[in-house]
DNA sequence: CGGCCGCTTGAGGTCCATCAAGTCAGGTGG
DNA sequence: CCACCTGACTTGATGGACCTCAAGCGGCCG
C-alpha cells in the first residue's frame, strides 16, 4: 500500500490536480477542465525515493505532480547536490523536458508519488484545442521562476539562518495552500542534508541553525513535526515575502 | 546569418527582435512575423543607469528588449542586492508582470536600451491570433528557467572561482550568439560590484577573483576588454557547460 | 583643479565547512 | 530477548573561504 504524503489530491478538479492549481488563476471551462483529465487518466507511481528521471537522461515528455512530494535537482561535479525546487500536486515537473533533448536535471521523489506523463503530442494537441490551458500554464511558470528567483536571491545574499527559516515558511504555505487549512505544525518531510542541499548549507550547519531557531522561539520540533510559534518573528528573521497575493489572470480571453 | 555588434545592432528578423529569438526555436510564419513586428513598432528608449520598473511598482505589461544590455535584481532589506539576469536583444524583459499586480524585480539598462511594451490586451490578441507564439515563449522561458537554476547551483554550491568564471562564460556565450561570431575578446559592461551581485559575492572578492584567473593565464584584462585566453581551463575552474545545444522544438504544430 | 567612481591591495575577523565523535530510533537476525 | 547495524540527528573543535574595513590609485568630468 502507498503512503502518500502530505494529502491524497485534495487540492485537483475533475478528476485532475493541474485543473486545480490553473483554477485558481482563471476558472476552467468543462472543456478544458475535461482536457485536463484526460491527460491524467495516465499516470505513473513512484515509491518514495525513486528517481524518474536523471540528469541527461534522453527524455521527450514532462509530468503533472498529482499526488505525494517530488525534488528536482542537481548534482556537481564534486558531487555535491543543489535542490532547485520541491513539487507538490499540480505542478508541472521537469517542464523543461518539452524542449530540451537531454533532461536538464533530476526528478526524484520524496514520498510515494503520482504523475501524469505530458508528452509532446499531447501538448501540441493541447495548444490547439485549448490555447488558454497553454497561457495558464504559462502563467504558472512565472510564479515557479518567482519561487526560483527568490531563492536565489536567499542563498546568494542572505545568512543560513535566514534561508533555513525562509524554506520552512514556503514548505509551511505550500502545504498550507494544499490542504486550505492554516496549520501551524507539519510534518516537513525533508532530512536535513536535504535542507542543506535546496538552501546551499551542510546538514551540520542547517541542524545549528534549526536549533537557534528554536532557542530563540520562533520554531518547536518534536518526533519529525515542526510547529512555528512565532510567524512574524521568523518572517523577520528569513526576510520572507509571501507573493501568493497580488495575482491578476482575469485579462485573459475566455476558455473553449 | 545576420552580423551585428550586440549592443546596437538588431538580431531582429523583420524587424522584430523576439521574432529572431523565437526564429531560432521554429520557423516563424509570415503572419507571426508580422504580428510580433507590429508590437514591437512601439518602443521605449531608456538613457544608460535607467531604472525601467522597480519592486512592488504597480505593473501591467512586461516588455521585449530590443536593443542594448538590461539586468533584473531584486533589493533585501539590508540593502543588498541580487542580480537575477541580464537581458539581451530578443528576451523577454520583467515577463512575470503578466501575472503579478505587483513587480517582484527591478529592471534597470546597463547601456543605452530599448524596449518594446507588450501589455495585457496584446498579449491575449497574441493568444487568439497565434497561439503557437505563446507556446514557443513558453518555450523561451524554459531556457531562462535553466539558466537561472544553472545560477542556483552555482550560488549555492561552487567557489567564488567557479562563479565568476561561469558568469565571464555565459556573458561571452551570450554575446556570441547575437553577434554570431566567435570572438574571444569582448568588453564585459558591468562593473565589479555588479559581478559580484550577480554572483553573490562582494566586489572585493570578484577582484581577486579576476586576478586569480589572470594569474592562471585563463584570462586576460586590459582597459575594461576580457579576453579568455584558455577556454578549456577556464571551464574546468566553472564547471560550466553551454546547454543551447540539445534544443528540439520542430515537434511543434503548424503556425498560423 | 577637486571630486567621484571604479579598481586594487592589505589586515583582520566571521560565518560556515570540515572533521570527528557520539546519541538515538528503527530494523534485522540470532 | 539481546546484539548488531544503519540512517538521521547532535555537538564540539578547528580551519578556511569569504567578508569587512581601510587606504591608495587612476581615469573621467564638471
Amino acid at each position: 500500500m502507498l503512503n502518500i504524503h502530505p494529502l491524497w489530491g485534495t487540492s485537483c478538479v475533475q478528476g485532475s490536480c493541474l485543473a486545480g492549481r490553473l483554477n485558481a488563476l482563471a476558472v476552467l471551462t468543462n472543456g478544458e477542465q475535461a482536457a485536463l483529465a484526460r491527460i491524467e487518466e495516465r499516470t505513473r507511481t513512484l515509491r518514495r525515493g525513486a528517481t524518474l528521471q536523471r540528469e541527461h537522461d534522453a527524455v521527450a515528455e514532462c509530468y503533472i505532480a498529482c499526488r505525494g512530494t517530488l525534488m528536482s535537482s542537481v548534482l556537481l561535479d564534486d558531487g555535491s547536490r543543489q535542490i532547485l525546487a520541491f513539487l507538490y500536486p499540480g505542478d508541472l515537473v521537469a517542464f523543461p523536458n518539452l524542449v530540451y533533448r537531454a533532461a536538464p536535471e533530476t526528478v526524484s521523489a520524496l514520498t510515494d508519488a503520482v504523475v501524469a506523463p505530458l508528452d509532446r503530442p499531447t501538448f501540441a494537441g493541447l495548444l490547439q484545442d485549448h490555447p488558454r490551458l497553454v497561457a495558464l500554464m504559462l502563467a504558472s511558470q512565472q510564479i515557479e521562476r518567482v519561487e526560483l528567483t527568490d531563492r536565489l536571491a536567499a542563498v546568494g545574499r542572505t545568512s543560513a539562518k535566514a534561508r533555513v527559516g525562509a524554506l520552512l515558511l514556503e514548505i509551511r504555505n505550500r502545504l498550507r495552500v494544499l490542504d486550505g487549512t492554516g496549520v501551524k505544525s507539519f510534518s516537513l518531510g525533508l532530512t536535513q542534508e536535504e535542507i542543506g542541499d535546496a538552501t546551499g548549507l551542510t546538514a551540520v550547519h542547517v541542524n545549528r541553525m534549526l536549533r537557534q531557531l528554536e532557542e530563540e522561539g520562533m520554531i518547536a520540533r518534536e518526533a519529525g513535526r515542526l510547529t512555528i510559534l512565532d510567524e512574524r518573528a521568523l518572517q523577520r528573521a528569513a526576510n520572507y515575502s509571501d507573493r501568493r497575493a497580488g495575482l491578476e489572470l482575469d485579462w485573459l480571453p475566455q476558455g473553449r
